[in-house]
DNA sequence: AAGTGGTCTAGACCACGGC
DNA sequence: CCGTGGTCTAGACCACTTC
C-alpha cells in the first residue's frame, strides 16, 4: 500500500483511477475544481494543484470557462518500455527462456558501457524471447552485480524484468541511450530464432539509466526483423 | 492592444532570459521563492508558480532545503534531421547522386503513405548517398507532385532535399514517423553500396509530415550497418 | 538555527463560455 | 446570468539540507 498522506496527490491518483478503469472516459467532463474542493473539504488551491499535475501529464484537458476533461488517449512515442510491456499493451502473451546465467562475466564492452572497474563483477544472462509462442527476440543483459545482488535465474523465468528491478532493487528507471543497426545471424542466434544463417537481424544496444543518471544495465538484442519493428516519431 | 503581463510570466520570463544571456548558467542557483516574492512584492504562490513552470520545461531544478538551480542544457535526441544536416553536425561531408528520377510512378505502397487518391501523379526519385566518398546509403523518395510541382533532377543533385523543400516550397516540416528494421541486401542494393549480397542492411520507411499533419514525404532508406547506426534515446 | 522548497488555507477578483 | 478555469493574496506549518 502507498501512503496517501498529500492531499493533492489523493485526488490525483483517485481521478486517475476512475479514468484507467474507464469509469471515466475521453471526453468526459471531471468534476470542477469547486466541486473537487468540496466532496474533499480541501481549499480552492489544493484540488487546483491536482488537476494542473494531470494537466502537465496529459491525462487531462482544461478549458476556461467551461470545465476540465479527459484527455484523448495518448500515443506513447519514444517510451522506454520493456518488451512485456509493448507486448502486453498490444494485448499480445509473452514469455521468456533463460539460456544462460553468469554470475561473473567479463566483457569489456559491457563494463565499459556501464562505466565499471574492469575488478568488478557483472551478472550476465542471456534470453529467448517468444510472442505468441514464436521466438523472435535473443537478448543478453549485463548488471553490475553489487547493485543488484541475489537476482536469481529463477526469478527471471517468472516474470519482466523491468518490474524486478522496479519493485524489488527500487530502481528508477530514466532512460535509455540506443544503437541500432543491422548484422547477419550467426549459426547459434539463427538456430535459436529459427531463421536462415546469416539471415539478417535487426540489433539493439542499449544502456539504462537510472534517474540520478548511472548506467543500471546493458543490453544487446537481436530481433527477427519479420516479427519486431522498430517504431518512432521524431520531431523537426 | 498591448497583453498585460501577469506576475508569475513576468517572473519566468525575466528568470529565463538570464539564463539564456548568460547570465545565470548550469549549476547557479536562482533568487529563492521568498526572494523573488520580495523584489517583485508578490505573494508566495506566485513566485512559486513560475518556478514550478520553469521546473515543468526543464529550465530549472528545484531541491528541497537547497534552493533552485539552473537545469544542464537539454541535448536533443530523436529529432528529425536529414542526413546532409547529421553529417554536417559531424563535421562530415556527404554528397548524392540521384540515380533514379520518374515523374509518374505508380507504387501504392508509397501512395497509401502519403494518403493519395491512386489517380495522383507521384514524384519518385532514388539517391545514392556518400558520406567520405564512400557509398553508405540508397534512399528512395515519393512526394505528391501536386503539392511539389516543377521539382526538377538538377536541383537534387546539388544539396539538402530538406532545405529545398523548406525554402523553394515553404514546407514546415513537424515530424516523421518511422519504422526501423533489418534487410538483406538485394543483389542491385549490394552492387550500389559495394557488399556481399544478402548482407544485412538497415531499412528505414519514414512518413513525413508537414505541421499541418499532412503527409509530404515517403521515403525508404537502405542503409550499411558499418556505416550508419540510428542512435537514440528513449526516456521512462 | 536558519534557510530552502512543499503543502495548504480561505478567501478574493478576473476572463471566458454557454444558456 | 451562472459556473467554469486562471490568477493572486498573506499568511500557516511541515520536511529537508546545510552550517
Amino acid at each position: 500500500m502507498t501512503p496517501r498522506r498529500l492531499a493533492y496527490q489523493k485526488i490525483r491518483s483517485d481521478v486517475l483511477k476512475r479514468i484507467e478503469t474507464g469509469e471515466w472516459t475521453y471526453g468526459d467532463a471531471i468534476p470542477s475544481e469547486r466541486e473537487l474542493a468540496r466532496t474533499y473539504g480541501v481549499s480552492l488551491m489544493t484540488a487546483r494543484h491536482a488537476l494542473y499535475d494531470l494537466e502537465c501529464d496529459g491525462v487531462v484537458q482544461r478549458r476556461r470557462g467551461v470545465g476540465t476533461f479527459v484527455a484523448p488517449p495518448r500515443i506513447e512515442f519514444n517510451r522506454l518500455s520493456s518488451i512485456t510491456e509493448q507486448m502486453h499493451a498490444r494485448g499480445l502473451q509473452t514469455h521468456s527462456k533463460v539460456i544462460a546465467f553468469e554470475l561473473n562475466a567479463n566483457e569489456e564492452s559491457a563494463i565499459a558501457a556501464l562505466g565499471l572497474e574492469s575488478e568488478e563483477k557483472i551478472l550476465r544472462f542471456e534470453r529467448l524471447r517468444y510472442g505468441a509462442d514464436q521466438p523472435f527476440a535473443i537478448e543478453t543483459c549485463y548488471l553490475p552485480l553489487a547493485r543488484f545482488p541475489r537476482l536469481r535465474r529463477e526469478a527471471l523465468d517468472r516474470g519482466s524484468l523491468f518490474a524486478l528491478l522496479v519493485t524489488d532493487y527500487k530502481t528508477r528507471l530514466s532512460y535509455a541511450d540506443e544503437e541500432i543497426d543491422a548484422v547477419a545471424a550467426t549459426p547459434r542466434h539463427a538456430r535459436l530464432l529459427n531463421v536462415a544463417a546469416n539471415a539478417p537481424l535487426l540489433r539493439i544496444r542499449q544502456v539504462i539509466h537510472q534517474a540520478d543518471g548511472t548506467p543500471v544495465l546493458y543490453g544487446i538484442g537481436f530481433y527477427r526483423p519479420d516479427r519486431h519493428a522498430l517504431v518512432t516519431r521524431r520531431f523537426r
